[in-house]
DNA sequence: ACATGATTGGAACGCCGTTCCAATATTGTG
DNA sequence: CACAATATTGGAACGGCGTTCCAATCATGT
């Protein structure tokens, strides 16, 4: 019916790869990990299940790849020529943020081992560390070490938003509704947690990532 | 509940919350993540669904009360009386053999920020850090880089193991698999990724997880 | 104008977690 | 000991999920 612009016949409306992976990172935006469902994303893509099969081989595959769009973001944003520390502090701020951004991305990011989007990662740090003078044999042992704590932030960032989100709950109050549940343990078999309860509500999740950045820049520093 | 007196008439094959949780563990470790339905469930315990969830809320909790059974078990093992320093290797090396031996502990154990068997890992940590002096307003971030690698780390053990089941993969397999993609990267986008490639098949990742800690610990001690 | 292959979209399948409820087992009371 | 009250069981049923299948439609080369 409609003619499109010379050359091109296509209809506008055609469902691609990149549009299915720009819906559901709005899907996932707008309703967290549970929101991504084929029967959710063929409604927002005025379509049916089957047809976005065509353009995707299944779930988990598009998970990875709209976690990978994120992570690529984060990833080729370009730094200011700093030192290599400065400039590692740089890159894992960046995925801090985009995990804080896109909670999704941090569980997300924790089932897909060794695919593409850890691997941005792993290559943007382990530069940096060839820059600072690591030891070849070093080098595995302390990108590895960098990236287990980064994903390990990130996931429970992650982890916490799904489970304040399940609850009905704010950071704020998820965070207080935990520190009560810790303050609230037996003193005698949990000395520690008890104590520390009080601290939960008004830490700083992006400052205690950074300071344990900076625990193991250190202790890289001074092996 | 189950009540448990001398003279009990209760007939010897009804369902407790202890068994229901036995179970789980048992069908976890025969069968990863996704072995775990109210209907196998049921099945092993020659019941219906309906009866389980007079013992047990939902999923989520039965999945927590197995994960905390066992992260239990290992935060509970004794230790032999040594430096701080020595015990927080140990019991960094007992949740890595735990998660090692029940890969599923590691993906519940990020999904539960804040429960129980986070608290014990917590717990157990903090004291040793005490022991170790570190100040007070120290106390959390610290505590908090050593268990957000920890669980870094279990999390991907847990990912590697469940992504290699999916593929019929054993570790090993399945490594020299993702070693094999990391080395037909473009060395240009990915020189670090693509020459790292060939060391991933034979690392060990016990070792190398001791000494991400020791890093941190390196970094806390020069504070 | 038509044949061919690419692409669509909706129906259907077999799971899942969960709820519901009638049936049964156990306990407390006269 | 009888019998009401309560605790516990187990299976049917519900809605939603990922995925498969396939007839219908679209785009393209001749």
């Amino acid at each position: 019916m409609a003619k499109k612009s010379p050359g091109s016949q296509k209809r506008e409306d055609s469902l691609s790869r990149e549009r299915i992976i720009d819906a559901s990172i709005a899907l996932l935006d707008e309703a967290g990990e549970s929101g991504l469902t084929f029967r959710a994303l063929s409604l927002k893509l005025a379509t049916g299940p089957g047809a976005i099969y065509w353009h995707v081989a299944n779930k988990s595959e598009l998970l990875t790849a709209a976690c990978d769009a994120i992570v690529a973001r984060a990833m080729n944003a370009p730094l200011a020529d700093a030192t290599p520390e400065a400039t590692l502090r740089a890159i894992a701020l960046g995925m801090f943020d985009a995990i804080d951004a896109h909670p999704w991305v941090g569980s997300t990011l924790a089932h897909a081992p060794g695919q593409l989007p850890a691997v941005r990662i792993l290559e943007r740090i382990g530069q940096q560390l060839r820059h600072l003078g690591v030891p070849r044999e070093f080098e595995w042992t302390t990108v590895s070490a960098l990236l287990s704590y980064i994903l390990g932030v990130g996931g429970q960032n992650a982890a916490n938003a799904q489970f304040a989100q399940a609850e009905g709950l704010n950071r704020t109050d998820f965070l207080a509704s935990v520190a009560n549940t810790w303050s609230e343990l037996d003193p005698a078999e949990y000395p520690f947690a008890s104590s520390i309860a009080k601290q939960l509500p008004d830490h700083d999740d992006r400052a205690d990532f950074l300071t344990g950045i900076d625990l193991i820049l250190k202790g890289i520093g001074s092996r």
